[in-house]
DNA sequence: CGGCATCCATAAAGATACTG
DNA sequence: CAGTATCTTTATGGATGCCG
C-alpha cells in the first residue's frame, strides 16, 4: 500500500513521535469526538446522540481534555436554558489525516470484522 | 490540509467506522506495538527494550489480542531456549496508512507539546 | 527466553442520581 | 441544557515467584 512509511525513520530507539499523537487522542471517545467535530460544531447534547453509549461524566471530561489540550474551543452563550458549542480549532484540524486514515480503514475492514464480533 | 474528508461521508448518524478502526488499535499499547513492527518481526525481549515502561503482563496481554485480531502472526521456535518472534500479518499492514498519519503528526507537533508537558 | 500465576494498588470507565 | 457528585466496576500497573 504505502511504502514510504519505511524511510521516515531509521532510530528505532528514539522517542516515538506516534506515542505523542496517542498522548491526545488517548482513549477512544477523543477520537470519535474530533471526527463527529470535523465539519461542524457541537452542543453537548448533540455528542449524546452521536455517542449514545458514553456517560456523560466522559464526555464531559473528554471534552475537557480535548479543550486543554487547544484541540476543541467551547463556547458558552449566556442564554437561559444554557447553550454551549463545541468547535475544533486550528490545531485541531491538523488531525484530520489521520481521522480519514481511521474512517478510511473503518470502512475497508468493517464487514470482515462483523463477521468476528 | 486535507479538505476531501469532508467529502467522504454525509450521515453522520450510521454507525461511524472509526469506530472500527479504534476498536483494534484500543489503547495506547497496541498501536505502539504495531509501529514497532511495521518493518521487521521482534521478540518478546525486544519489545521490553522499545517500551520499557509496558509489563509483561499487559505486553504479553496485548500481543495476544492482537494475534486474535489477526493483525499480527506469533512464530514459535521450538528450540531452547525459547525463540518466539511476533510479525505483521498483511490484515496488520493494512494499518500503516494510519500509523504513517500518526507518527507524521507527532513529529510535527511533539516539539509543540513537550512545551505544555 | 518467553512467558504465566498470584496478589495488591491505582487509575480509568460506567451507572445512577441530582442541580444551576 | 449542560453538566456535577457519588458509587461501583473494569482496566491497567507493579512486584514477585515459577516453569518448560
Amino acid at each position: 500500500m504505502n511504502k514510504n512509511i519505511d524511510l521516515i525513520i531509521d532510530d528505532e530507539n528514539e522517542k516515538c513521535p506516534v506515542e505523542t499523537a496517542l498522548e491526545v487522542m488517548d482513549g477512544k471517545w477523543k477520537v470519535l469526538i474530533l471526527w463527529y467535530l470535523r465539519r461542524d460544531k457541537k452542543r453537548f447534547n448533540e455528542f449524546q446522540k452521536l455517542m449514545p453509549k458514553i456517560t456523560q461524566k466522559m464526555l464531559s471530561l473528554k471534552l475537557k481534555e480535548l479543550e486543554s489540550d487547544g484541540l476543541i474551543i467551547r463556547k458558552v452563550y449566556p442564554v437561559i436554558p444554557p447553550k454551549v458549542e463545541y468547535s475544533m480549532s486550528e490545531y485541531g484540524e491538523s488531525l484530520k489525516p489521520i481521522l480519514k486514515q481511521l474512517y478510511l480503514w473503518g470502512e475497508e475492514h468493517k464487514k470482515l470484522r462483523s463477521k468476528e464480533l
